[in-house]
DNA sequence: CCGATCTTTCTACGGTGCGTAGAATGATGC
DNA sequence: GCATCATTCTACGCACCGTAGAAAGATCGG
């Protein structure tokens, strides 16, 4: 996945933070402080589109903007990408592991536990 | 971190897989198939430099040029920085569980327990 | 110490992606 | 049907990357 630019970014967090989805026009609001041009913001959004980051559905004679995934599920998948540039991913997860703090250490060992409880139960009946 | 160029990532993969650090005449050597001028490798290590994935020793007349992590240490640092961009880290850790292979969900909890074990260990003796 | 030789640094150019937006085109509401 | 609003098309400057020649610097051998 191509990396994101400063201002695709903050689209993306825009969208990402609101509670429903956002026309370019609502875009252009929710960043007052850059006073961009609707077209600039379209722009974006027609990139981001193309980079599956956003999906868009009719409304009038709009478009509704919506995110494709949340932003945790989208660290996810860059964090799973990031793993797949090792060629021992073994060693790329213990240190990741190492790098992790305590705290957080714990919580994903928690996470992972849920996660292989659920698989094996949804095997299992 | 900036993301590398297909290049760059060629003359990281050279010195990630290289027992011993390289001259940018090893490298254009290791990568028979793009014939490259010698100018062009060290043009690629300077910018790798300045992004201070590799560093460099005299050595003679020439530069002899070493990766500064692991490929495993900086997969391990993308995938911090992918899930720094996370608001709430906690749900992309979980998102991450969810999308990790059983096999691999159970040896990154191994990796998380031993991590936690050095750790107090150090902390208590 | 000097020249030949090898390496590095400087400079550059084309391609691509991003921030930015005007012009032209298209869809809708009334 | 027409005014209005949104979208698409096109474009420009900037930064980064692949690429490498020209110029400058370091070293080895005599």
């Amino acid at each position: 996945m191509a990396r994101l630019g400063e201002l695709e970014r903050a689209v993306m967090e825009v969208l990402w933070s609101a509670p429903d989805s956002c026309t370019a026009r609502d875009i252009v609001a929710a960043l007052p402080d850059r006073d961009l041009a609707a077209t600039t913001v379209l722009t974006v959004l027609s990139r981001l589109e193309r980079k599956d980051l956003v999906a868009r559905d009719r409304d009038g004679r709009a478009h509704r903007y919506r995110p494709t995934a949340t932003r945790e599920q989208h660290a996810a998948t860059l964090m799973h990408e990031a793993l797949d540039t090792a060629e021992d991913r073994t060693a790329a997860l213990a240190s990741f592991a190492e790098q992790v703090s305590a705290g957080e250490a714990e919580q994903l060992a928690a996470s992972l536990v849920e996660a292989l409880r659920r698989r094996s139960g949804a095997r299992d009946g």
